[in-house]
DNA sequence: GTCTATACACCGATAGAC
DNA sequence: GTCTATCGGTGTATAGAC
């Protein structure tokens, strides 16, 4: 088993039960390797683990939503590719937000830095394409809050109550909800 | 201490660790009592305190928001009491939602039932006064789900980013967005 | 009702053989 | 690079004195 998909199973581990109820004993299971040699590929541990699974979760981020972001295609066009990478990147709203758990976990000071760089590179690198749709800057930046911020909790309503119906109509609606033009007292 | 307060504290702490993150120690440091003493409180031990902080939070809830939805107002302005309490439940974002901070532990199961049902109610008790002010029945239930999803992300936000101002904002603008009138294709 | 002391399982982590 | 065996520490939970 190579080192990526050794990190794809500890992935999965850490989505579904947290950091801490996460253990060495589940992530020998998930992995087929025994403690030892988890040791062997992770010196440092299972916060080594943890942290490595937060660097590769950000290049699949990277890879698959903020590269297309930057593209230069229409807006729109690349905010409909974003979210339908993002449905991937969820399992359609089946799987947690590896940064949500982490955050709402004992050990958040642990990754707070990691945590929070990836949540403001994402919202950044959307606010970026609403302002080149001719946004004004700081509702550029609201918008692209509103829209992480969204997909956060249809996330944690999935969980809650079975249910991704929210989280998919959250997506559904987003492309068009970022780029309308702008109503006074539109809300 | 009485067990009001012995549960307040008990509260802070799940809060805070989540349900792993929470030692019996914490707990007993936190309120000032020995284990064993915990455990005269709570015989089921750490699970029980936990089903206790649980329902604590939903009498809280009913309280202070539930009650005021069911209020014989206008209905804009039984949405601001309510949005006001919610700032204070959640100390204006400062504090994390119980709820989800349960339902992304690993120990999800224990609490699946009470968490489902919190949030059930909630939703539909703020759907019902849409409802009450005019809007259609399956309209009402998706507003009231956004409006609860985006308090729940923006409190994810909040504690990944060290920044409230999302969560005072979704706060601000959700008692006119909710009873805004329907616009064809308005989003 | 609160305490000290302790049982016992499991945690993360390591030693050392192969 | 993987394993078995094991360490020290800490987790939840209990016994029993006061």
């Amino acid at each position: 088993m190579s080192r990526e998909e050794v990190i794809a199973q500890l992935t999965k581990m850490f989505r579904q039960y947290g950091y801490e109820g996460t253990t060495l004993a589940r992530l020998s299971e998930a992995t087929g390797l025994g403690k030892a040699s988890l040791y062997h590929h992770f010196p440092k541990g299972k916060e080594e683990m943890a942290q490595a699974v937060l660097e590769s979760m950000s290049d699949r981020v990277e890879a698959s939503i903020l590269a297309s972001l930057r593209g230069c295609g229409e807006p729109l066009e690349r905010i409909r590719v974003m979210t339908t990478n993002v449905d991937k990147l969820y399992s359609s709203g089946k799987q947690s937000c590896l940064l949500a758990v982490l955050a709402l976990s004992e050990a958040k000071d642990l990754f707070h830095n990691e945590i929070q760089n990836a949540l403001n590179l994402w919202i950044n690198t959307l606010a970026q394409v609403l302002v080149e749709a001719g946004i004004e800057h700081s509702q550029a930046q609201q918008r692209a809050e509103d829209a992480i911020l969204k997909i956060q909790g249809s996330l944690i309503l999935a969980r809650s109550l079975d249910n991704t119906a929210p989280f998919k109509r959250v997506l559904d609606r987003l492309p068009e909800e970022l780029l309308q033009i702008e109503r006074k007292q539109s809300k």
